[in-house]
RNA sequence: GUGGCCUUAGCUCAAUCGGUAGAGCAUCGGAUUGUGGCUCCGAAGGUUACGGGUUCAAGCCCCGUAGGCCACCCCA
């Protein structure tokens, strides 16, 4: 045997046997964007490393290690460019919505893609090179309300998916106008604690002192004692956060403010928030997270216009399901066609009648003897066999239930009624 | 980027003191020519992750590399 080759680091394939939970998460995800009128939009796998610098901020974690680089060809400038694969969607989009002139259009422009992440990091429980996300974004609304509704919209598809005990975190970490005051309050306060900051903190300082607040690594009453940006907030960043939070208390989801919460992006501003099952501390809790980003489109080259989104981390929701032990029923309409001999002309006509009804059709294209023949089509998940034998000639196979083993003669044209009718559930 | 554990058949695992690789499951075939699931018989499947070292002899001991798992940072 030749050397073999295996998937690179940090990514997997997705078998068969994961393709039930991986078809519900993204139909669920296809059906809410359809119900709450999300149109969608597909942008590069592959972007401009600037524009993933400027938007996601140079201090991110997502740029500083784990930009996924791809190496240019040679050739022309434009392949020299320095490229990355996009660690997430948002920048896309927004860099879509600029180039395309996008807010001309009649508004707020409501946008969802399914897709692969990239991040160069170390793979670990849950976290992968290669993610796939669920995104949404809503541009050109200022208003507290969609907050709420894209708020709700997660918290819904966690529902419906199948997921128990998904909280939302949420916090506003304010905007240009009280963010300055409230930075500066934290490096008075953090300058007061010097000695007991990590190294990377220290920098963070510099850098970005909100996300001082996001290292774990210091002690829980130097975090907890820092500043809040709750009490540092303008009266308009406020009175909107107040309002996303008492239309969250009518809609009925589950939320907690966290102040430690800042994320890591520096886009967002205002609303954060973040998903995670309630009682798994520790490691990859969260599910998805977002924020408003009022400032990135104008960051961008466009004019200033507000935005709100999230992400979902589709890998991650389909590893809780599995934990949680969600069901996903089985269908077993697929039918085998099996026959003897050499009869595969009628076998391929046969299944191509029940076809055209819409049944899934599976037929078996050996010659070996029909008992065998039978045992594979219930090994591959067959609940029903069609079997092809002399009485094809009047118009009639034998459809045998590979659950009960009941079986009788019926008309092919029969067959699809008697299948459909679905009484072949193991 | 940092640390710990691990790597033998498709999967889960054995292999005594270093003595030349085994089982269960799965797969495929058979058990008197047209009816599966149970049972029985049989076959195939390995450069013991890769590379080097020590030794008469290495799956086992030593070094390196790669990969996996887990945790930290951070995030989905």
């Amino acid at each position: 045997m030749a050397k073999t080759i295996s998937a690179p680091r940090g990514t997997r394939d997705l078998l068969p046997e994961e393709a039930a939970a991986w078809n519900r998460v993204e139909a669920v995800a296809r059906d809410l964007s359809r119900r709450y009128a999300f149109e969608r939009i597909e942008t590069p796998l592959f972007e401009r490393v600037e524009l993933f610098a400027r938007g996601l901020g140079e201090s991110s974690a997502a740029v500083e290690k784990e930009m996924f680089r791809v190496s240019g060809a040679t050739g022309s400038d434009e392949e020299r460019a320095e490229w990355a694969l996009r660690p997430e969607p948002t920048a896309g989009i927004v860099r879509a919505f600029i180039e395309h002139g996008m807010h001309v259009r009649p508004g707020p422009l409501r946008l969802s893609l399914i897709g692969p992440m990239f991040r160069y990091d170390r793979p670990q429980a849950g976290r992968f090179r290669q993610f796939s996300q669920w995104d949404v974004e809503v541009v050109g609304d200022p208003g507290p309300a969609v907050d709420a509704e894209v708020i709700e919209l997660a918290h819904r598809f966690y529902t419906e998916v199948g997921l128990t005990d998904v909280v939302v975190h949420l916090n506003s970490i304010g905007d240009a106008v009280c963010r300055p005051a409230y930075r500066q309050a934290l490096v008075d306060y953090f300058s007061v604690h010097i000695e007991r900051l990590t190294d990377d903190s220290r920098r963070r300082l510099q850098v970005n002192p909100l996300r001082v607040l996001d290292d774990k690594m210091l002690a829980a009453d130097l975090t907890e004692g820092a500043p809040k940006s709750a009490d540092h907030l303008c009266d308009e960043c406020r009175a909107h956060f107040r309002q996303v939070l008492d239309l969250l208390d009518t809609l009925g989801v589950r939320h907690i403010v966290d102040h430690r919460l800042v994320r890591g992006l520096d886009y967002y501003t205002r609303t954060a928030f973040e998903f995670v099952i309630a009682g798994r501390e520790g490691q990859q809790q969260a599910l998805g997270g977002g924020g408003r980003y009022d400032g990135l489109v104008e960051l961008l080259g466009g004019r200033a216009t507000p935005g709100i989104g999230f992400g979902i981390g589709l890998d991650r929701v389909v590893i809780a399901m599995q934990e949680q032990g969600v069901s996903l029923p089985q269908a077993s309409d697929l039918v085998a066609v099996v026959g003897f001999a050499d009869d595969h002309a009628d076998r391929l006509r046969v299944a191509g009648q029940l076809r055209d009804a819409g049944i899934a059709v599976r037929p078996d294209g050996s010659s070996r003897k029909l008992g065998k023949q039978l045992e594979a089509a219930a090994k591959v998940g067959a609940g029903w066999a069609v079997i092809v034998g002399e009485e094809l000639r009047t118009g009639l196979v034998g459809l045998k239930n590979l659950h009960s083993g009941e079986q009788d003669s019926v008309a092919v044209e029969d067959v699809a009624a008697r299948v459909s009718e679905g009484s072949a559930l193991p």
